[in-house]
DNA sequence: TCATATTACTTAATATATTAAATAAATCAA
DNA sequence: TTGATTTATTTAATATATTAAGTAATATGA
């Protein structure tokens, strides 16, 4: 019978164990602070900006715009985010991160950063680069 | 204000992009099967042996107890798979590929490989190869 | 100008993810 | 043996992913 790959030689399944060993590591620090992964995503990209418009905080945060929709929904029912239209072009809706937003990500971010390095201790800082670096790679050479 | 680390520089936001540029490449392939991604795990598993319990099943596609009961459920609707139970532990599941299922499968395979070829062709076979062995080395290093 | 196409986003429908709770069968301990 | 615990899976509730279709505003071309 045909036989595909062992899971071992399969990018995909390698690139999502991958994925699941690391955010296993954030996910119980986001949770505890009432944030769900897109959620910090979200925040993440905002706290990077004054503003920005709902597509670029689609390809940013990598969720896609149905899903953006909802989920700037809850955080706008937390206080955490705002909307607003562009006067110019009514179709284009504008996000932004509240105070409240803003200090909610004040406070994950030092969180985050010692899970980040408590990774790098793990993995060894050289390897952690290298591997970052071809990852970075890889999705210039894949994309699109 | 406290700055996190840029995108680049963030191993679960580069593996997110990394498994979704390369799941892009399999997902029309997939959809013309009429299989979603989680689907094809399973069937993929279920391919290399007789029967799995439900939990093993859960293990080795990646896919949470709860999804799998979904999963499993409309698989079986589509005739891909059987579902019994195991007389010695009435609380067990075995999972088995039908014939259909089966031949599903055959069929996929080969349009897999061919996808996953142009993947190397890419990458370059040696790059890809050695970043499996990264990937394959973080995934023992972070293992719970 | 005005019908048409495009853009930006939202709604809808179905599938999956995540966490907690429930259920039922098997095991364990007094 | 039987009440308590554990194990294997399912249900439930909420959140997100994916694809398609819808809506409203803007841009385009004859």
């Amino acid at each position: 019978m045909a036989k595909l790959r062992n899971i071992n030689r399969s990018l995909p399944m390698q690139l999502l164990l991958a994925r699941e060993s690391t955010m296993s590591l954030f996910r119980p620090m986001l949770r505890s602070f009432g944030l769900t992964d897109q959620q910090w995503r979200v925040l993440r990209v905002l706290a990077g900006c004054d503003d920005i418009e709902a597509f670029e905080l689609s390809q940013q945060s990598m969720i896609l715009p149905p899903s953006l929709t909802r989920i700037v929904k809850n955080l706008e029912e937390d206080r955490l985010v705002k909307r607003t239209t562009v006067s110019e072009d009514q179709r284009k809706v504008l996000i932004t991160l509240t105070a409240k937003g803003s200090r909610k990500y004040k406070q994950v971010v030092p969180e985050s950063e010692k899970i980040y390095r408590s990774i790098e201790n793990k993995l060894g800082k050289r390897e952690l680069d290298d591997l970052l670096k071809q990852l970075v790679t890889l999705n210039k050479n894949l994309e699109n």
